[in-house]
DNA sequence: AATGAATGAGAGTTCATTCAT
DNA sequence: GATGAATGAACTCTCATTCAT
């Protein structure tokens, strides 16, 4: 038969994952509502009604877009809360030498932009990374600090709040790389910010010398 | 005939500001995009037409909206940059106790949410924030860090760096208002962060005792 | 009372035709659609709200022009029809002289292109121009011709398709200088088309000599 | 289950051509503003939708009628220009003929219209249809009567207004058609008054007889 | 009488979703 | 399974008309 089809067409399983990885491209650019179907589609490599095979609704996919973003940041969570035991300062050092690598390398910024964007118009999603992401990450964090409390290394201070203050250069790290580099202003080094609000929060957090 | 209630009144001067912020409480709410002219109107007691008495087009409120959010925050900048003779410590605090209530009174969290969802699609708002705003109080900060680092306050390290640390828990908090309370994820006390977040970085930021 | 009103103000009789003018300009200009209401009120001089004092709808106003330009041309008809008596050629003669120096100074072009344009949205406008004008002028110089073919001064022939082939040229004049003069195309003399058009119709509906 | 009517057809490449048939009946009705996309959607067989499928908007679909309407009327001009040598009287016959049975067959009658109408509005489209229509036209037939006065043919006098002179009753005629037949007025036949006014012309500008 | 701010029906346009092919 | 032409609900924006002043 002349030709003949292509021996290798592409697996229909990869599909659904291609489609997610073009939406969330286009969602993190233009914001849910501003994205087009059809450019999900165009990127993925498929028709726009082949999208619909994989997804009821373009919600649909958006939820898939901001689940599929939990799984490779539940390991770093994972990480925090194995690290317990040891002293303090390693663990702060260890955490923050780790997520500047992750921070740097994954697109956790515009899934974080999308979720802070979108809280509203998805609240099940806000409560997804809220519940599965946000709270065990805070909750290992501030666990650990208690326990550094009770251990006598940090200083007295309400450890949730310590665990805020710890996180928070993160996450304006990625959301300046997604909101502020884009329209020309100046990037900073993310793996430097780490190094150096590591040091300033054991020196801040530390028992003072009696 | 009783009067009866007129079907509409006069406001000329006072609309645009009423639009506004109708405006901005939906745009924070839901969005750019999913944010309908109708209940723009509906919430500023006008009709849909009366919204284009003043603004041309939605682009045109949306700029409004993110314009009128800079103006409040000006003054806080100000007082940062004009602090800068005394001790460092006592600049840090004053800003925090000032921060706090600004941040707890205004409606900042939902502009700055806005600003970055959608930099993408309006870079010259991003670009304004960021020029008038976030530069502006971000330069403040760092030059009075190395002031302070040139007085030997301060212990060597990147003075913007330092100026991020310090900012980034406010951010945070706002931002965390208006993603996670809503969902009924647990809020806290940005004033009762503020305060600890200073304590913590100027010991983390201290000349270390010789 | 301080300055107190001013001594002279315009008549109120006169704001009709005052607006009625402005609309003729306007609708001339852009149809009767694309014309808006506050362009007509602004020309006429006064606020939108006044012109409904005067004119129930802007389609009434429509009316008033296409109405008000009637009356001029009519005495055109009137010195047609009375000229009958004469030999042919002297009518013809007259008529074409007269008629070139009115379409050259009145704005019968502007009202002509909104009849045509907007006959089928308003048909009694179309009919009135019909019957007032058109069917008038058209049976007037009918009848002369009738009336000369009678005489023997013009050869055989149905009247009314002379009477069209006499008056066509001036239509398109008029046509063409609404049409394609505002566009850069060279424009052409009215009057010496008049005249040269009776002359070849004076020859072309002569009858033939033995 | 009988399989019922379909919901819709895939007609992509006859499309184009239905919308803008039906397009043109629907502007030759209304004009174009009061033309509605809804109605030419429907006269289409399409939805509103669809109809973007193939244009940006509803100006490009006129400014589509009015140059698919410029076509079939090159073939007219190019057998003018052709017909240039014969005797005067064969070719002024000739086009007569030929014309009088293009103007009763085709829709050239409600463009001209629209393009009359409008020419204010898109004087892009006025300009198309002075330089690829009329000016040609007009030129072929102004050159014609030039040669034919060279030759001695014609009397003296200006070939461009003869030119006028001779094709007005034909544009007459379709404008009479659009806007005073719709209203009940007495048609005229169209053939007849082209073969009148033939005869007419070919004597009025014959050379008089020595 | 006169103004022009305010109204709201209605039009053009977009785009997620469907379905004939 | 895959496509993309076709749909139609929904949204932004316009403007003739109204009415408090």
């Amino acid at each position: 038969m002349l030709p003949g089809k292509p021996k290798f067409r592409r697996r229909k399983e990869a599909r659904p994952a291609e489609i997610v990885q073009a939406a969330m491209e286009v969602f993190a650019e233009k914001g849910f509502a501003a994205a087009k179907l059809e450019e999900i589609a165009a990127r993925a490599g498929v028709s726009k009604g082949a999208v619909y095979l994989y997804f009821e609704t373009k919600d649909d996919i958006f939820r898939a877009v901001v689940d599929t973003a939990i799984a490779p940041n539940l390991q770093v969570i994972r990480s925090m809360a194995a690290a317990h035991p040891g002293p303090f300062a390693d663990l702060v050092r260890g955490i923050f030498g780790h997520m500047g690598g992750v921070l740097e390398t994954t697109r956790v910024g515009g899934v974080a932009k999308m979720v802070i964007a979108e809280a509203r118009n998805f609240p099940e999603l806000a409560r997804i990374w809220h519940d599965q992401l946000v709270a065990h990450a805070l909750g290992a964090v501030t666990d650990a600090i208690a326990n550094a409390q009770a251990r006598g290394e940090v200083r007295e201070g309400d450890p949730r709040l310590f665990a805020i203050e710890l996180i928070s250069p993160l996450l304006l790290s990625v959301l300046w790389r997604e909101t502020f580099v884009p329209i020309g202003a100046p990037s900073f080094d993310i793996r430097q910010l780490a190094h150096q609000h590591a040091e300033t929060m054991l020196r801040g957090m530390a028992k003072e010398a009696a």
